[in-house]
DNA sequence: AGTATTTTTTAGGTTTGTCTAAATTTATTT
DNA sequence: AAATAAATTTAGACAAACCTAAAAAATACT
């Protein structure tokens, strides 16, 4: 396994989440996402098209190789699983963990990731809902979309909750909806939008405010 | 509290490291200990002293100032805690725990640092016994001795375990012999140098190849 | 199509942290 | 105390990763 650089991983990292919306990925886009000028980006595809991580050839933009999809979804797999462990295991806020987790991605050492893997039991989603990436870079693929949004009687898998304010967690608390938790939704009431719930077999009705801060992926 | 570099921080964890030993610490010493050219050390000295912390005459060696020492334990709180983690938490083995810590402890995060702390107990002796400093870098300071060095009727507390064998390891478990518990010699057997300790209350008796492995600080 | 605009690249410079080789200072030895 | 050896510093270079300004290519506009 070759080492990297911080800011080659900053660059892989950044490509893998732009490609993702656009196939293509421009020097601008890239620029702007990475707070650089255009020209340091050129010098940098050059470097890793070189090291076969990126398809590159000058004024077509570039994407990367599956070499580079390889690396980049190890570095996200690491920034996942940290804030994960900040937010769950050192209670850091939701909206606190991706900047510690933006220096502790870089720390690479293959052991310590699946140590800590293990140690937080293989978690599928980090606090913001999104998949992590397991040992062979696969993770769950099912578009996030929020509880008001989904369809009757499709089960679903609670991934995210967007407000992180005390009263909203101590009520989720309180109704026991965790993340992670399997949801469908049997009725909508049209007078207010509330939704009545399935959750661990139980049947609750919660309030469109509520369910618009609660996000889920199918299952 | 401004920033260093990981490269600034290397240096004055070592300085601090040499310090302890020598009170002046030359150019070449510290080329060694850095796997670093000696001309090397002579631009960061310079670097180190225009922002105060070292004091450095060419020719004359150097020392950290307050300032620097204040860094300098700072860096070290943040290894051994790491160190800690990995032992305590993800299950590494001691003599894996420093490699890996020589990265983390680069990440620089003072809420990181002090809520992992938190997590973890404040914990006062990392996988090596070496004492962890706290928030204002006050740390535990007597000197660490073999327990076959104890004298007999004095209180000392368990920080080392020098081999991490796996049948001394769990030799140690099955009498329950922890890092961090109480212990003192009651009596020593001339015959085999076999001691008879005094832990939770309990009387043992323990060999001097047991003895010798096992590190203590008065207190 | 021809011009203007935007995007991207090239050329050359800066900073950080390293290096080698030569010069200088300090320490040791006879 | 002079000569030799060792330690340290200076001078000049280099790689990485950035930058600015100018040039070149691609795109958009009348």
């Amino acid at each position: 396994m070759l080492n990297f650089s911080t800011s080659e991983e900053n660059y892989l990292k950044t490509i893998y989440h732009l490609q993702t919306k656009d196939d293509n990925v421009t020097t601008n886009e890239l620029a702007e996402k990475l707070h650089a000028r255009p020209a340091s980006i050129t010098d940098m595809m050059k470097k890793l098209k070189t090291r076969k991580l990126v398809n590159y050839q000058p004024y077509q933009g570039f994407r990367l190789t599956s070499e580079g999809k390889k690396i980049a979804l190890g570095i996200i797999r690491r920034h996942r699983l940290w804030e994960y462990f900040l937010a769950e295991k050192l209670k850091f806020n939701w909206d606190e963990v991706h900047e510690v987790a933006e220096q502790l991605e870089h720390v690479s050492n293959k052991k310590l990731i699946d140590k800590l893997d293990e140690y937080l039991d293989h978690p599928k989603f980090d606090p913001h809902g999104d998949p992590i990436p397991d040992i062979n870079g696969k993770m769950e693929t099912g578009k996030q979309i929020s509880l008001s949004e989904l369809p009757i009687n499709k089960t679903a898998r609670i991934c995210f909750i967007a407000n992180q304010s005390g009263l909203l967690l101590e009520h989720l608390n309180e109704k026991k909806i965790n993340i992670g938790a399997s949801i469908v939704v049997k009725r909508k009431f049209n007078f207010d939008d509330s939704l009545e719930i399935k959750l661990d077999n139980k049947l609750l009705t919660i309030s469109d405010q509520l369910a618009k801060n609660i996000f889920v992926k199918h299952g």
